[in-house]
DNA sequence: CCATGCTCATTAGCTAGGCTAAGTATCGTG
DNA sequence: CACGATACTTAGCCTAGCTAATGAGCATGG
């Protein structure tokens, strides 16, 4: 018992630790200054769902419904995501990417990973294993 | 070649979009409001130093030095942490976590990792050990 | 021995991203 | 059909990040 708190405990520390400075580090491989971490997640969450309420994509996005708003808005703005009003309940509304959308993401996207993709590469394929295995894990404990 | 390329590039959709949910998600999980997490990662790299220059922090922990001043700032504000004079170059402050900064990092750090730490506690060994690997690596992508 | 240029830290000013609380519209039900 | 619940947005706040500019101190070449 002892052993494994104490394993969780210093794995949730160094954790932590990796997440806060590897997300920060890709966040400044940003390709000119285009389409933000948050938004081409939200984006990407879209597109492979196809279509969503604003409620649904803020608990996939794990963010409140506000936050979504805004982000949503940005998207909106530049015409990459429609909002059209759901057809029976007129409380709500569907998101979904645009045909620009999806062109912009394709392309952002493929920018956005670059950095990283060459990171990756340069790794062994255990290694990326590794990092296959761990990202399907934190996926799961984000979730719960 | 293409399989390798396709591997990593699909890694690091996967890997983006893992570290982006499990990172809101790790925010949320706050304890009543204190140290936010930048605080408490440049604490702990304080700690962990011993004593740094605010260039050598923002080094450290990825980010610009204005945005190091920032949060030292704030951890100052609260008695934290203390800029002494650097005893030979008048321009470099020494940066070094009090008494006080501490035993609040000491509280809030086990606060702020209970609910990860119990997480983590639910996964077998093996997830933990991937993690753990996994950290490590990550940890070296963002350094490299 | 001092003028000039570099480095360190900070300040100023901006944007995005996150939150809670409150407001507004719609739904559904007793 | 009134009233509570639900969906989304608005308003307002704060942190975290950035770049550009400022100011102070160092170091060096003439």
């Amino acid at each position: 018992m002892t052993t494994e708190r104490t394993t969780a405990e210093s794995l949730a520390k160094t954790l932590r630790d990796a997440i806060i400075r590897f997300s920060r580090r890709v966040r400044q491989a940003r390709p000119v200054g285009d389409l933000t971490f948050s938004q081409l997640s939200a984006l990407t969450s879209l597109q492979l769902a196809g279509a969503l309420t604003p409620r649904e994509l803020a608990d996939v996005e794990r963010v409140q419904p506000p936050t979504m708003t805004k982000i949503v808005g940005k998207l909106e703005e530049r015409g990459l995501v429609a909002r059209t009003p759901h057809p029976t309940d007129g409380r709500q509304v569907i998101l979904a990417a645009t045909d620009e959308g999806r062109a912009v993401y394709a392309q952002h996207e493929r920018a956005r990973n670059e950095w990283l993709a060459a990171q990756l590469d340069r790794l062994t394929p255990e290694e990326r294993d590794t990092l296959v295995r761990a990202a399907e894990i934190l996926q799961r404990v984000a979730r719960g």
